[in-house]
DNA sequence: TTCCATGCAAAATATTTGCAACATT
DNA sequence: AATGTTGCAAATATTTTGCATGGAA
């Protein structure tokens, strides 16, 4: 699920502006490690993105890929997701998009995004219900992919 | 959401039945946890359980609580859920009733267990889409709760 | 008597933070 | 020059495991 070209502008100068009003620096490092996960496959770990990013530049640290997902999420650019296996993942934000949820295969790790309409809605009318105000939500399927159902088991 | 007598009683037996399986053996602090657990509230975090079940005995070590909680997950009488807050919780597991999702409220922690046959249909309804085999979701919603949104902020 | 269970402490996992040196503005 | 940033190491926060001792069967 890659973005167009405009939505990625309009998550760039999100960053940029944020950065700006924090009094933020743009780095070497920061202005990387930002390219490498705009560019790179989606639901990435921290791990996945420093060894990614030290394939470009070798001294990267372990904080600053943390620290720098961190102030994506801060400012909307990237979402924080977890799948159960303790660790962190991060996808590029996408509010010009309807929200979006996860199909997680537990046998190849395959993570599929799905969009449900009339989930949301129900969602919704369950929240009221209870008179929730509901600011975010997870909704994740695990279980096997089409691929590793065939490759019996 | 308490569960029956009948519920109970049926789940009291799988874990017996399960020991027995598998060469366990039911000792007093096995069998302290365990009621401990049937009878307490639910969504209790390990560290809750410990300390109910130390005001009992106070002998009891943490890892005996993992370990039996974890026994009991093996053997699907509770089961394990995370909600974000980075610590492990255990339910009974219901299996006599649908399935269950939750609402939790990020300003005072209360979760609410909710149930929506209709949402189930549509999850079905898309994992068929994607030839996804499920064996398990998540489905949780966050926000804030009746009472929270009262005690304005 | 055999072998599982317990409690403690140590290890393992991941995330988060303190700090001195360094870089941006 | 002032202040934010980096990389490293140490601190956290939890869960998980090793092991000698104790207990169930």
């Amino acid at each position: 699920m890659t973005l167009d070209r405009a939505a990625v502008d309009r998550l760039r100068a999100r960053l940029q502006a944020y950065m700006a009003k924090k009094g933020l620096r743009s780095t070497a490092q920061r202005r990387l490690i930002v390219d490498t996960f705009f560019e790179g496959a989606s639901h990435m770990t921290i791990e996945d993105l420093l060894t990614e990013v030290r394939a470009r530049d070798k001294g990267i640290g372990y904080a600053t890929v943390y620290r720098t997902l961190k102030l994506l999420a801060e400012c909307g650019v990237a979402s924080e997701r977890r799948f159960g296996d303790g660790l962190s993942r991060y996808e590029l934000a996408d509010d010009a998009k309807a929200h979006h949820d996860h199909l997680i295969c537990i046998s190849c790790g395959t993570i599929v995004e799905f969009e449900e309409p009339r989930i949301e809605t129900l969602q919704d009318e369950v929240a009221h219900r209870y008179g929730f105000q509901v600011t975010s939500h997870k909704h994740e399927m695990y279980g096997t992919c089409a691929d590793c159902q065939k490759k019996v088991s």
